[in-house]
DNA sequence: TAAAAAGATTAGGCATGACTAAATTTATTG
DNA sequence: CAATAAATTTAGTCATGCCTAATCTTTTTA
């Protein structure tokens, strides 16, 4: 005999953006072949380990993650489909601002952390499409489809692998920290830039490439970090 | 001598998106010039008219509203100011959806009742330079600009008093009404069609337009409900 | 203008999601 | 392999918002 909820209910096919948040850390610990453990999962939402456990007994008892206590947490398929679509949402939303409202790359995550709990799959679908389907977003990072597919990195190459003679456009970043964006913004080197690589330099690792009939040289520190697609 | 707090402050500069939500109820009542009681607020905002008295007591210690027992609230300035702002974001969003991403006027409400509370002055103002500053949303409600100002509608008219012979583009509606939004839709009516008023019908106030080289026949009903820009 | 009706507030709870401190389990190390 | 150290869980609170029921106030109406 069921009654009817006496509050406004977290119904089941919502969950709360927090507990989007901690679906969303525990699957890129996942990916990153880390263990979803209470303090490295705390660590990343910037909360209290005994927090940790505690949204760990809800979003088990939704049937979201496997819970072991002292083991850590799995996501279950549902969990993970939901992670995943959160993904998709927060790397469509920073694609958007940096590509349709021109913000640079260092300035779209916290917004992204937002967006990425609209409710509206149809949004995001449109969204998608508006885009012209993006497979990567401004950090080079793969956006899932809207099946929940992710396309690997496969395509896209580090810079400092290029070979002289190479021609390729800047696709996105390995390190997203703000020294690292800010500089690529002074030497104008944007999402889309096409360039040769003309030089590469054994000295220092440094190579020289041409972009738009400009000749520059890019460090290796710098290369390092470019991911790009070769055209 | 002020401490640490001991939890995540609910800062000062941000206020959750349920007070949020009920400054702007409260706007709403107060542009139409109606008292911001508890029972009309609960009305708006489906909830029960002691969460709204709860709320009053909340929103007026943080001085966003004035609030007599039994007497109502008013907005503060910077109660106001915030309700504003919550406006413009979401008749920005709604214009997004429709003019770049496609969708239908009754279709964009409640996914606007989420954007607007993301929090991001950088981002609305930008996403306001993308929509070209636009002055109504796909409603014809006025769009508040950065500064709080807010249009009156005098540029707009009622397609019913048009006179035979104006040239006029269809920038709102009056009624929100899944109905209404739908008749529109399949006639062909939507935002930004140009049109002549060819002849105007005393019989029944319907008139006959002419739009893109076709005729046809509005209803008094439909065009009282209709507004435009005379060209 | 007094009683009834309508509207608003208070009182007492509950769900969610944080936090701290204390207790417990697991991992490390001499 | 026992004793620390580190990680995790439990216990006890707290802030935010919402709910129902009971108790005022204010407004209507006879
Ligand atoms: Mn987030
Ligand atoms: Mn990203
Ligand atoms: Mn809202
Ligand atoms: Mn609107």
């Amino acid at each position: 005999m069921s009654s009817t909820p006496k509050y406004k209910s977290s119904s089941s096919l919502t969950t709360s953006s927090n507990r989007q948040d901690y679906l969303k850390a525990i699957l890129s610990l996942d990916l990153k072949g880390a263990k979803a453990s209470t303090s490295a999962i705390s660590a990343k939402l910037n909360t209290q380990p005994a927090s940790v456990t505690g949204m760990f007994g809800v979003l088990s008892n939704l049937n979201l993650i496997n819970y072991i206590p002292y083991k850590g947490a799995k996501l279950t398929d549902e969990g993970r489909s939901q992670a995943i679509s959160l993904v998709r949402k927060h790397r469509l939303w920073e694609t958007f601002m940096v590509e349709k409202l021109g913000f640079r790359w260092d300035e779209v995550h916290e917004v992204a952390e937002q967006l990425e709990h609209v409710n509206s799959e149809q949004l995001i679908d449109r969204l998608d499409d508006f885009l012209g389907f993006p497979n990567f977003d401004p950090h080079g990072d793969p956006i899932p489809d809207s099946l929940g597919n992710i396309a690997d990195r496969r395509s896209l190459v580090v810079v400092s692998d290029l070979e002289v003679g190479k021609m390729a456009s800047i696709r996105g970043v390995l390190s997203s920290s703000d020294s690292f964006l800010k500089h690529l913004d002074d030497l104008g080197i944007r999402l889309g830039l096409e360039f040769e690589v003309v030089k590469v330099y054994t000295y220092d690792g440094s190579i020289q490439v041409d972009s738009a009939g400009e000749s520059m040289i890019w460090s290796r520190k710098l290369v390092e970090q470019l991911l790009a697609e070769v055209n």
